[in-house]
RNA sequence: GGCGGAGUAGCUCAGCUGGUUAGAGCAGCGGAAUCAUAAUCCGCGUGUCGGGGGUUCAAGUCCCUCCUCCGCUACCA
């Protein structure tokens, strides 16, 4: 091996094991894994995290009315999460639970190295507490009724006073500016930038860091009627991972600081205000960028489980195909922006940008070759400046979206893919092969060979987004694992003439409507 | 209430520090071609650039004001 890999680092939040996997986890960990693959095909060392919030009073609540002990309830519905990453075909190299002995250890080390530098001390959580709503509310929350303070949901609030170790986020405010300001690049997209840090400009107040009120938890070194605060037993996960505590130099050396942790817009501020604060609190480098992405609507309808709305992945798949699914999700919306699920979004991009434009195109090239280059790949001849321009595209192609990934602009890197393929579309009508075939064979030969040169180039750089699918585009090229790398891109890595192509076969099948179907019949 | 963002063709949106006739994709209409998954290609937009006022030789692009929508405004994850 010559000379080391570049380490990339990239998380996914954890997941709260009480709720059933859906859209949103999927679109989290999807965009992790596009980019995760991506890195690998470009050379860098990849650790690709997600895994499971295992703790938290509701976690036991639900274990408890089924019966079981939460140990027990949380084995079986954590793998809930493991399934849908085999089943979305998620490459991750680890899978993290909050209840393994190595996160306990891990959040441990953390809160001694806190304690040791001061940052953390035992005080009081004052406030009033609604038993039935399990909550805290501020004091301008409250409704008064006869004379009486009921929460906003109306249930009775008590004034509670109970014992909880605070970090003292308070004096971190400064620092937390300065480092949005060193680092700019910190916290996207800048909307949520600029979010945060009128947040933080705001003020803070000290974070109350541990509960007495439940068990299941992180137990407070040498105070063990306390447990960790889910935020700090959270997302510790990230240096759990990597072998925290203990200095290895194959994992927390090398992979720390994480190159991105992608979370959900509602979890921003967890991730851009407390985590780095804590980190730095620490004396431990915080992660170089947070991206938090937006959420989904389903045919316009905000998604929410008293509708009954909610999308399941599963049928995501069931009903359009994995790698459709896949694409879609990351086409169709500006990565961070919201966006809007719909049946017929869906089947128009399926039909026509993976059918019409890709699928079809793949199709019409290959099997010209298969009908008039004896299924072989066809011998070129000297290129014309048309034949130069869409194949310097294509070669140009790699610098351009590795941009976009590194800004996780999925959307423009598809945009970007698809204009190739638009070329290669219009190219093959100028250039119309169909005729050539009489007036100039050699010509077609060189025609067809500049189109299969540019769905190499589609077919390895779709690799991340569609990885089944791109496999079956390049194995129709009869391309060896070995030429699929980034680094098999240009002309190096080009087709050999008279290498035997296997007989083509549609990749991406056009959606029918079921209605449809049956008129027709 | 405070802070921030947005309002551009039927729909989804591009339009950087102001400068020739405001763009793309989709949908729609018309045409070409026939290699291909009835796929592909070409052509077609009289849009008050949210309303009003202002600065400027020149504003979608700057300033003021008004209207509408959205996000954030801490300890459920």
């Amino acid at each position: 091996m010559t000379g080391q890999k570049p380490p990339f680092y990239i998380t996914t939040p954890i997941y709260y094991v009480n709720d059933k996997p859906h859209i949103g986890h999927a679109y989290t960990t999807l965009a992790v894994d596009v980019m995760a693959r991506f890195k690998r095909l470009d050379g860098f060392d990849v650790m690709f995290l997600t895994g499971t919030d295992e703790h938290g009073q509701k976690v036991d609540a639900s274990a408890a009315a089924k019966g079981i002990d939460p140990q027990t309830f949380t084995d079986q519905v954590s793998q809930n999460f493991r399934d849908l990453a085999v089943h979305m075909n998620y490459s991750n190299d680890d899978f993290i639970r909050t209840t393994e002995e190595r996160h306990k250890k891990a959040c441990q080390a953390l809160w001694n190295t806190l304690v040791e530098k001061g940052e953390i001390y035992l005080g009081s959580y004052d406030g009033w507490y609604s038993v039935r709503d399990e909550a805290f509310y501020a004091e301008k929350e409250l409704i008064e009724k006869d004379g009486q303070k009921l929460a906003p949901t109306g249930a009775p609030v008590e004034w509670v006073s109970e014992p909880s170790y605070f970090f003292k986020l308070s004096e971190w405010g400064d620092r937390l500016i300065q480092f949005y300001e060193d680092n700019p690049d910190f916290i996207a997209p800048n909307s949520r930038r600029n979010e945060v840090m009128s947040f933080v400009k705001g003020g803070m107040h000290d974070l109350s860091v541990s509960r007495t009120s439940f068990k299941w938890g992180v137990p407070v070194p040498g105070d063990e009627k306390h447990v960790m605060y889910v935020w700090v037993d959270a997302l510790t996960n990230y240096l759990t991972a990597v072998g925290y505590p203990d200095v290895n130099p194959d994992m927390l050396e090398k992979y720390w600081p994480a190159d991105l942790h992608m979370v959900g817009k509602d979890i921003a501020r967890f991730h851009a205000v407390y985590w780095p604060a804590l980190l730095m609190a620490a004396g431990i480098k915080p992660p170089k960028r947070v991206f938090a992405h937006g959420w989904w609507t389903n045919e316009g309808q905000k998604i929410s489980k008293s509708i009954g709305n909610v999308i399941d992945p599963y049928d995501l798949t069931a009903k359009y195909g994995l790698d459709q699914t896949r694409y879609f999700l990351l086409r169709e919306v500006p990565f961070g922006n919201d966006g809007d699920f719909s049946h017929q979004a869906m089947v128009n991009r399926m039909n026509s940008e993976l059918a019409n434009d890709l699928g079809n195109l793949c199709q019409r090239v290959l099997s010209m070759i298969g009908k008039n280059c004896n299924a072989k790949v066809p011998t070129a001849g000297d290129f014309t400046d048309a034949d130069n321009a869409i194949l310097g595209k294509a070669h140009g192609m790699l610098e351009t979206v590795r941009g976009h990934i590194d800004a996780q602009a999925f959307h423009k890197l598809i945009e970007a893919i698809w204009s190739l393929v638009g070329d290669a579309n219009r190219y093959v009508d100028e250039m119309a092969p169909w005729a050539l075939k009489k007036s100039d064979p050699a010509r077609m030969e060189t025609v067809l060979y500049v189109l299969a040169e540019v769905i190499r180039h589609v077919g390895i750089l779709v690799q991340p987004l569609m990885p089944e699918s791109a496999a079956k585009i390049l194995d129709q090229l009869a391309l060896g694992e070995d030429a699929r790398s980034f680094d098999s891109l240009g002309a190096d890595g080009a087709l050999v003439a008279g290498t035997d192509l296997p007989k083509p076969s549609g990749v991406f099948p056009r959606y029918v409507e079921p209605e449809t179907e049956g008129d027709k019949a």
